[in-house]
RNA sequence: GCCCCUGUAGCUCAAUUGGCAGAGCAACUGACUCUUAAUCAGUAGGUUGAAGGUUCAAGUCCUUCCGGGGGCACCA
């Protein structure tokens, strides 16, 4: 890197630091620190009146801040927990412990040895007897009242922005809390988490571009995974009646607030049930995770949470707004959600075209859709979907469970016994984001292999969802019990419950491109 | 892939019409035994993202390239 030599005299002033640690007969690298506390458990110990001695404690934590005054020196540190104060005094060390103390900078991680006992300004402090160096740090900090603003610094350098930038590690420990939620919820109802392959020979299960790579000894083309369903099915098929599986996918597409080229997915598969089984296991999962966000953030080092508090147990904030998950949400099929916001029937294919006509000219729709549509290139269900999006899914505040789409445009799912046109289909919308997927899976082992070719048709090869896997087939063909599947978007689940815009909020590593290439 | 915005010291930001590249924090030296973004005095820190061009003169204008952000497209 060019940059080392800027850096270097930043780095020298800390290695000479470094070197006097060593000289006093420290290690700058530290070692195992045990029997230290928690800052925010040690706080509240501390005596309310000032210039009482308190209990003896010990912590650990990284300099955040030094104030000097005379022979007196004034550090904050902070551990995952919090912050405290430290106070050195030149009277109360000994000659080697002050010198020690010299050598410490911004950043460094320490171990203290003190006594809790409030300032005579009233803040709670640790009246330092012994400092223990855990690690030197060789880098200079950000400014300490603004930190880093840069975006690209703080994606970058993503570790700078856990420690300086107030609240992101809170919201990307909630990730984790989420995760935790929703596994919970799946153990209780009997589902069994499993792991399936990340590598496949065929990308299927999702209408996405995958990922290529390559095994050498088998000398083969392998695809990173698009969905995790196939696989799912076949399990199902082998016994394990509830199933899931949470865990990263891959698509090789756009990069956007809404869009990781890896993201998370949670699919999640029960025998003997259909997608009406999995709205409520879609009201049960998303309302335990709000729940488990709000006890989280109560415990939070931060106060300044995602959530303005709500006297409603499942609504959190989006904005400025408050979303209401107080379930059962609303179920509304996609024939009316249709008629009542394109204005015509969904059946009256003369009336969709004009409506995507006029969509095109406010340019809600695009100029070549159009010409490929009175070319006759597009299935009149391709319209309706198109229309849909256009003029639909924005308006969706939610959450709302549009039910029941033109099956043409299902490949995996079970068709309506009294209507054939119909797929067992639900999407969740929320504030226009498509949250959650679900079918009634199709179990017939010969309408899905016809599916798989007939899907083919009017769709270049690797736009379409529907590639054959005739593994999947013969799976099929032992027989999968009726059963219904969910798929939940977790990234924007906990985009949702964490008031974030962007998914790069909610990943700790979003892909950037590499920067500064030689090339 | 297309359009708009953006890149100045480690960090946060200035720099008038094209006219000597500056400040705060951090660093370094020093003063101060109760600070809270401590304060005060001093020192040092720059290939203005890169390359080319216009000009007596470019951080500023032009071209190309690189990174980032936003929007569009792609993403059933």
């Amino acid at each position: 890197m060019t940059q080392n030599k800027k850096t270097d005299r930043f780095e020298a002033a800390r290695l000479q630091k470094k070197d006097k640690i060593v000289e006093l007969g420290h290690d700058p690298f530290g070692q195992r620190f045990d029997d230290h506390r928690s800052i925010a458990d040690v706080r509240p110990l501390c005596p309310t009146e000032s210039g009482v001695d308190g209990e003896a404690v010990r912590v650990a934590g990284r300099i955040m801040l030094r104030r000097k005054a005379g022979k007196l020196r004034f550090l904050d540190i902070e551990d995952a927990t919090g912050k405290i104060q430290l106070l050195f005094s030149r009277g109360d060390l000994s000659e080697e412990q002050w010198e020690l103390m010299g050598a410490l900078d911004l950043g460094d991680l320490i171990g203290i040895d003190g006594r809790l006992r409030r300032t005579e300004s009233g803040e709670v402090s640790i009246f330092v007897s012994e400092l223990t160096v855990l690690c030197k740090s060789f880098t200079q900090p950000p400014e300490k009242h603004h930190g880093v603003t840069d975006v690209e610094t703080l994606l970058r350098h993503r570790e700078l922005d856990l420690i300086y930038t107030e609240g992101v590690r809170d919201k990307l420990l909630l990730r984790s809390k989420i995760l935790d939620s929703v596994r919970n919820t799946l153990a209780e109802r009997g589902f069994v988490a499993v792991e399936t392959p990340v590598l496949h020979a065929v990308a299927g299960g999702a209408a996405a571009r995958p990922f290529l790579t390559h095994h050498n000894a088998l000398d083969m083309p392998l695809y990173m995974r698009i969905a995790l369903e196939l696989h799912l099915k076949r399990l199902m098929v082998g016994g394990i009646e509830r199933v899931y599986e949470l865990s990263r996918v891959f698509r090789n597409e756009g990069i956007d607030a809404t869009h990781n080229p890896e993201f998370t997915m949670l699919e999640a598969y029960q025998a003997y049930g259909d997608y009406r089984s999995m709205m409520d296991l879609t009201e049960a999962v998303v309302c335990d995770a709000i729940e488990a966000t709000r006890n989280a953030e109560c415990g939070m080092r931060n106060k300044d949470v995602p959530h303005s508090p709500s006297s409603i147990l499942h609504s959190i904030s989006w904005g400025e707004t408050e979303i209401d998950f107080t379930p059962p949400w609303p179920r509304k099929t996609y024939a009316e959600l249709f008629a009542e916001h394109a204005g015509c029937e969904m059946t009256d294919a003369d009336a969709v075209q004009a409506k995507a006509r006029q969509l095109a000219e406010t340019g809600d729709i695009k100029a070549e859709f159009i010409a490929d549509m009175d070319a006759g290139h597009v299935h009149p269900d391709i319209v309706v979907s198109e229309v849909f999006e256009a003029c639909v899914e924005d308006n969706l505040v939610g959450p709302v469970f549009v039910i029941d789409y033109p099956a043409s445009i299902c490949p995996l799912t079970k068709r309506k016994q009294e209507n054939p046109d119909i797929a067992e289909r639900f999407e969740l919308f929320v504030h226009g984001m498509e949250l959650a997927n679900a079918y009634t899976e199709l179990n017939d082992p010969h309408l899905q292999e016809e599916l798989f070719r007939t899907q083919l048709e009017g769709q270049s090869e690797e736009d379409s969802m529907a590639k054959m896997d005739t593994d999947f087939i013969q799976a099929l063909k032992v027989g999968m019990p009726p059963a219904g599947g969910l798929g939940i978007g977790i990234d924007r689940l906990v985009m949702l419950l964490t008031n974030s815009r962007s998914i790069r909020d909610v990943i700790f590593f979003p892909l950037l491109r590499p920067e500064g290439s030689e090339a």
